[in-house]
RNA sequence: GGGGCUGUGGUCUAGCCUGGUAUGAUUUGAGGUUUGGGACUUCACGACCCCGGUUCAAAUCCGGGCAGCCCCA
């Protein structure tokens, strides 16, 4: 017997901010001590995850017609500056480099419209060119002023950004609507991560967009973080960077423009966060950089183990499930304990017992089960097993999700909902701009922020705005936010 | 943006109040015994965040900086 452990100090539901801290340190997800504030070190394991996330959802894009581009870091200012609300927007957390080129400041980009505009200039002649969908895996740079948190709110963070054009506006409100699909498809059914899809209040959208639609997730504290977005570019914007095409009849237009962002280093602070237990991480299947790992228990004469083993190992690579085999020389409880805490859905145990019996040990690591699987069809049970794994994750995402959203109808329930970690919908005058008032009622009184309408339903209001006592016209929902 | 806490080998930690040889564990490397839920053992390597001040003497006291964490906006 070894020594008793825990394996956090601190458990998830007792204090999510230090459980947090922990698990990113000991799943040796990100390192902290890079020394630069809002600036991590993503290690390989978080970088095998972050990669998986990329491949998944590139594959989506691509699906939708979309292309991979790769733009410059650097953005020269007076392209930054020609949309002034964006400028407005963005200018106060821009990095700006010491090296100028001529008399012009270079920007660090906190986002690429002004790349991607400055070539869709040019690129974009004729309706024929329409609709053309690019996309890049990038890093960003944000000098945030609020408090960072590595994942959540970084300087630098690893993102997909796709800037669409299309002829019409209807073309690019529907293209708007595919994006929220997509974070559906993926980070809800892929990554198991549930949200809100949300428009944004007029006060609140992205600079230079005409309205932004956000998904909003919620991490164990009650705390409301912004996943994906994607706006609707105003015709200001297009303008700025002239660009037009000629239509069918020979006349000029200008296109309407739409961009998404999901982030990836965002996503994984979600999924850590949301699936993650006091034992470690708890991965879904799909995105696990290992998938099954292989604990044998040789003995003497383990020769045949070996061979099996091997033979498992292959098998199952055969059939493009990543599985590793921990043949360091650790004792067998503490592979089990490490694996666990890296999240890694499927461990199977096989020694001289398991060759006999023809049946290897599968343990489960979010019921934490272990089950009996034959060693001949172990492959296809992986993949069935690990399919409902992931269902499992989702389904039990999803419960925890739907509990947290409350219906309110005075500023007394609202705020002991609030206390309690939930997000709260209640009925509300205005999103257009009068109704930013009563917003900062919410933000100031209520300590919560506005995060806009439902963008998937039509919710209909009743009776009067919970805050200022006028006739409501929306149903708004609001939490409390990083 | 405001407030609080903290910074000691790779990691965790004692020492700090009351200035004087830096504690223990773990990790890592080498060796031996082990291996079905965090083994045991021997040896070795390894640290006071940075800059300044006070002092015969600073991990310790003072000032500033940087970084991390927590709470609030």
């Amino acid at each position: 017997m070894g020594k008793k452990k825990t394996t956090f100090n601190i458990s998830k539901s007792e204090n999510f901010s230090e459980w947090y801290s922990e698990i990113l340190n000991k799943a040796e997800i990100v390192d902290l001590r890079y020394g630069v504030k809002g600036f991590v070190v993503i290690r390989p394991w978080g970088a095998r995850i972050i990669d998986k996330m990329y491949k998944i959802y590139e594959s989506a894009l691509r699906c939708t017609g979309h292309e991979a581009a790769i733009f410059p870091a650097v953005i020269p200012e007076k392209n930054f500056k020609r949309e002034s609300s964006h400028v407005d927007g963005f200018a106060p957390e821009v990095f700006w480099l010491d090296k100028k080129q001529g008399d012009e400041k270079l920007a660090l980009r906190p986002t690429s419209e002004t790349a991607f505009y400055e070539m869709y200039n040019l690129w974009i002649r004729s309706y024929r060119d329409l609709p053309m969908k690019i996309y890049q895996r990038a890093n960003v740079f944000r000098n945030e002023t609020k408090a960072t948190r590595p994942l959540i709110r970084s300087r630098e963070f690893h993102w997909i950004e796709s800037h669409d054009a299309f002829a019409t506006k209807k073309d690019a409100e529907a293209q708007v609507q595919d994006d929220i699909v997509m974070t559906e498809e993926v980070m809800h059914k892929i990554f198991g991560v549930p949200f809100l899809p949300m428009k944004r209040p007029q006060w609140d959208k992205f600079p230079g967009a005409e309205y932004t639609i956000g998904s909003d997730s919620i991490l164990p504290d009650g705390k409301v973080i912004q996943q994906p977005s994607t706006h609707l570019i105003s015709q200001h914007f297009v303008k700025a960077f002239d660009v037009k095409f000629v239509d069918e009849r020979e006349k000029e237009k200008t296109p309407w423009l739409t961009c998404y962002g999901p982030c990836m280093s965002r996503i994984l602070a979600s999924v850590i966060s949301v699936h993650g237990d006091d034992n470690g991480l708890v991965l879904p299947y799909t995105i696990s950089p290992v998938q099954v790992v292989v604990v044998p228990f040789y003995s003497e004469e383990s020769k045949k183990v070996r061979e099996m083993v091997e033979k498992i190992q292959k098998d199952l690579l055969g059939e493009h499930i990543d599985v590793r085999v921990d043949n360091s020389g650790k004792r067998p409880g503490e592979k089990f304990f490490h694996w666990e805490m890296k999240g890694v859905p499927f461990r199977i145990e096989i020694g001289e017992k398991e060759l006999e019996s023809g049946e290897v040990i599968v343990f489960i690591r979010d019921t934490r089960e272990k089950i009996s699987v034959r060693i001949d069809d172990l492959a296809e049970s992986i993949k069935n097993l690990g399919a409902e794994y992931d269902s499992r994750l989702l389904a039990r995402a999803d419960d925890s999700f739907k509990s947290k959203i409350v219906d309110c109808k005075d500023k007394v329930s609202i705020k002991k909902a609030l206390k309690l970690g939930k997000i709260v919908k209640f009925s509300f005058c205005s999103v257009e701009n009068d109704g930013a008032k009563c917003a900062e009622f919410v933000e100031k009184e209520l300590e919560a922020r506005v995060m806009g309408i439902r963008a998937d339903i039509e919710e209909k209001a009743s009776g009067k705005c919970v805050i200022c006592g006028e006739k409501s016209n929306v149903i708004i929902y609001a939490g409390k936010s990083y």
